[in-house]
DNA sequence: GTTACTTGAATGAATCGTCATTCATCATCG
DNA sequence: CGATGATGAATGACGATTCATTCAAGTAAC
């Protein structure tokens, strides 16, 4: 019965983070109370200093609990594609449902993560790199396999790719107007990126005519 | 000498704006306290109160200062071509070179406007929404014109398009490290967006695909 | 041109509230 | 009984904002 103890330390560390998630989802990290907290996850003020060692390694925690998580997830998904074009639409597709479906987490995520992790200059925030990193890694692929064109960085690429879903979801997420669906704005930025990274569109030529002057 | 009164408000306004900018990028907001900023100013803490209403309101206005001078330059670089897959490449060098040039500003727009944007939930960011209809206003010129796909949604199209841009700029800003050239970084962007907007790539058949509803 | 008076910009020390964090105390369990 | 977890009132720091006061410049009167 001595792993009750952190069975239950599971529990109480658990529904602090839930209740963090809330919190500073509704009012910002600055402007959130321990004792908000405290009261959401219905513990003492105290007793979240049992689990956390103060304000900010809350929010350090959850980001890094719950990124794990979604790392994961959308590693399987892409997994369970083959080809890169298809790895690359189902990253999408799966990156805003998780946005859609965990609204206060992706609010924290996009916002407040950002915020403290520039003022936290040590934290190098690796759960993100390797986040970023599926992407680079599926463009490579597709690149050794020929399928990619040769000439696109992977370390830009990631970067574009990521920012135009980010930017996307912030939309979801701040705004409360839905004018598009996930599925289809999933699907068109995808494409956007895609028809200019596939190897060759339709039936072309040759690379080499591709652009004019500019 | 009854105007000297307003040019040297005007002066005191700027610098207060000036350290206000270097401020907050260093610390970010919440951890910037005023009277770092007068200090930095070289006013005393109560002159800040005789400029601005207060430490928020320091923020929205040096926010909207400085955006409505970058709106206006971008504007004007964009006007400067015709054809709109150059306005595009070109809106992406210019949005790169400001970030460039104003490191500290883009610090603070990106990271501490964001936040306080959502947590001012009144506030409803104009000027950003212009800076994002400069990149559909692009594309439906294009649409027009026939140069790019019809069935883009201008309104997906531009948060992607900003995102991408955003997100190399945040790169830039937070890392020290440049492996990229902007130069380089904007064109392999607006590249990636360009091939799979335009409406024929290569040599295609069917010119009936041009126009289509919105 | 100098003296006396008015105005309001500027100052910065003092105030006042607000939390993050602590810790003396309590409850529970084995 | 300890011991370990939990509590929440009390503490202390901090920092935005205020406001009584100073000071410089303008104006008028002589």
């Amino acid at each position: 019965m001595a792993r009750r103890a952190r069975k239950k330390n599971g529990d109480k560390h658990r529904r602090i983070i839930e209740a963090a998630v809330k919190v500073f989802a509704k009012h910002g990290f600055y402007n959130s109370k321990v004792s908000e907290i405290a009261r959401a996850a219905n513990v003492a003020d105290g007793t979240i200093y049992l689990y956390f060692q103060n304000k900010d390694d809350i929010l350090i925690r959850l980001f890094e609990e719950e990124m794990a998580a979604i790392l994961e997830r959308v590693q399987r998904e892409v997994d369970a594609e083959s080809d890169p074009a298809a790895k690359l639409r189902r990253f999408a597709r799966a990156h805003l449902s998780l946005v859609e479906e965990n609204q206060e987490l992706a609010e924290i995520i996009q916002v407040e993560i950002r915020q403290s992790s520039k003022f936290m200059k040590e934290y190098k925030n690796v759960p993100f790199q390797q986040y970023l990193n599926l992407i680079s890694g599926i463009v490579k692929e597709g690149q050794a396999k020929g399928v990619f064109r040769a000439d696109v960085e992977p370390g830009v690429f990631k970067r574009a790719f990521f920012g135009a879903l980010d930017e996307m979801s912030r939309y979801w997420v701040l705004s409360s107007a839905r004018k598009y669906s996930v599925e289809r704005a999933a699907q068109e930025i995808a494409d956007f990126f895609l028809r200019g990274v596939l190897a060759r569109p339709e039936g072309e030529s040759g690379p080499d005519s591709a652009q004019g002057q500019d």
